[in-house]
DNA sequence: ATATTTTTTTAAGTATGCTTAATTTCTAAA
DNA sequence: TTTAGAAATTAAGCATACTTAAAAAAATAT
């Protein structure tokens, strides 16, 4: 008997494909369209030919459709695979923060790593510890057990707000480390209701106020925090 | 400017080197002598060229001293490695059973996993919410932060146990998952009272009672089973 | 239609951590 | 002290997941 060829159809499931589809997933979410291998290496940090290898691989296995020059997207198969630790990944950052009182700042890289050494068990259990929360505490829908997402909300992003309107923080971006802790810093936190006091033209920043506090947003920084805009009594929508 | 050789000494903590150090360790403090190289490869399920090249790498790194023929033992820093592990192992393992509910025999297996993965301040959250505990749920004491061990307790096996005495399960052996899920079926779990009936010489089995239960245990089951002798009250220990 | 640029693949190589098979080194018993 | 048998190492190879450099293929611009 024949020692086995490269690889035969097993499981597929290691951190790096994991990450790999949840990269592709998220792309396609934000953006409406297959993501490119260009841009996959890019965001993955990888170079254009492990792009090339790790495709044929997800391809064989079945996780992705992958026309070149076309772009990469996933299978339904591939699209389980990717809600699976997008699903992890969310409930272990609400854990860590709602349980284990970990910064904000922390949770997000934790939960990278724990997202794929997590067994079903495990995480079930979290989700029942949790209530079997539909939002993590960026404001992202946690994928359920089943494959579904609670309905996406839909915010706004500060950077498209009114002067003189009010409204609430719902979701901020968790990738970067930095501006998280910014925002825990000056208390600027998730659910923060707060005033926009003015928009600067001359650099695009924002003046809002919550509680006592006046706080001037870059831009950049503008452009990472998701609002819902709260309609005072007695207003009418329309 | 050359490519980097071989390995330089760089951080040298993955999966692997994390399980043979704890294996190393686990070893010495139940038999009080090094590991020899047959028997860590056997009991890390590798052949023996895989632990020659490990051991070289370990070496290299300071974290055993081998001399061959001899014998495997930790160095200081070794030791402080395999304590850090287990330490992640042990609180996982009770965070797991006390805070989620996992079943006693699953959390073995789940913790082998997660102490890898486990940042330090995460674990410290861990526990800091356990309440800086002493002992897992199989009754091993925990590594502290700094690298002490809580004074172990020395328990007797079931093995040793004497006709008509009252004993405490304190301890089970943790790597047999079916056994685990055994004794938690018929309820003989940690910290039953029981008293020894009968101890039959034929099969070298036992006979125990605790609340209503009657229960036969084999040899092999009573070799992992460990205990604390209950003197009752008006009873003088001499 | 042809040329340029971008995208993609292939080829060769690295590191980790394994394997089996062959060989060497050492211990211990006769 | 020779020698049989453990114990340990070396050699060659595999799988995963990367890398850089070179080549090929397709898209786009002229
Ligand atoms: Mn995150
Ligand atoms: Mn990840
Ligand atoms: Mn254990
Ligand atoms: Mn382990």
């Amino acid at each position: 008997m024949l020692k086995s060829p490269n690889f035969e159809l097993k499981n597929m499931s290691t951190i790096s494909t994991e990450n790999y589809l949840k990269k592709i997933f998220n792309h396609n979410k934000v953006f409406g369209e297959k993501i490119n291998a260009v841009k996959l290496a890019q965001e993955l940090s990888v170079s254009n030919a492990a792009i090339s290898d790790m495709a044929k691989k997800l391809s064989k296995h079945g996780l992705i459709s992958y026309e070149k020059y076309k772009g990469i997207e996933l299978t339904d198969k591939g699209e389980q695979m990717a809600l699976n630790v997008i699903r992890r990944h969310r409930l272990w950052e609400l854990f860590l923060i709602k349980v284990l009182n970990m910064p904000w700042s922390e949770v997000h890289e934790q939960a990278e790593v724990l997202e794929h050494h997590t067994s079903e068990k495990l995480i079930d259990r979290i989700d029942e510890f949790l209530g079997y929360p539909d939002f993590d505490p960026h404001g992202h829908p946690i994928p359920r057990k089943n494959g579904s997402l609670p309905d996406a909300q839909y915010y706004i992003s500060l950077a498209e707000a009114v002067e003189g309107s009010s409204y609430e923080l719902m979701q901020v971006d968790d990738h970067e480390k930095k501006l998280i802790s910014y925002l825990t810093k000056v208390g600027f936190v998730l659910n923060t209701r707060f005033v926009v006091i003015d928009k600067l033209d001359f650099d695009k920043s924002y003046t809002i106020k919550f509680n006592d506090t006046v706080l001037s947003v870059s831009q950049k920084i503008s452009e990472s925090l998701y609002l819902k805009e709260i309609i005072e009594a007695g207003e009418k929508n329309g």
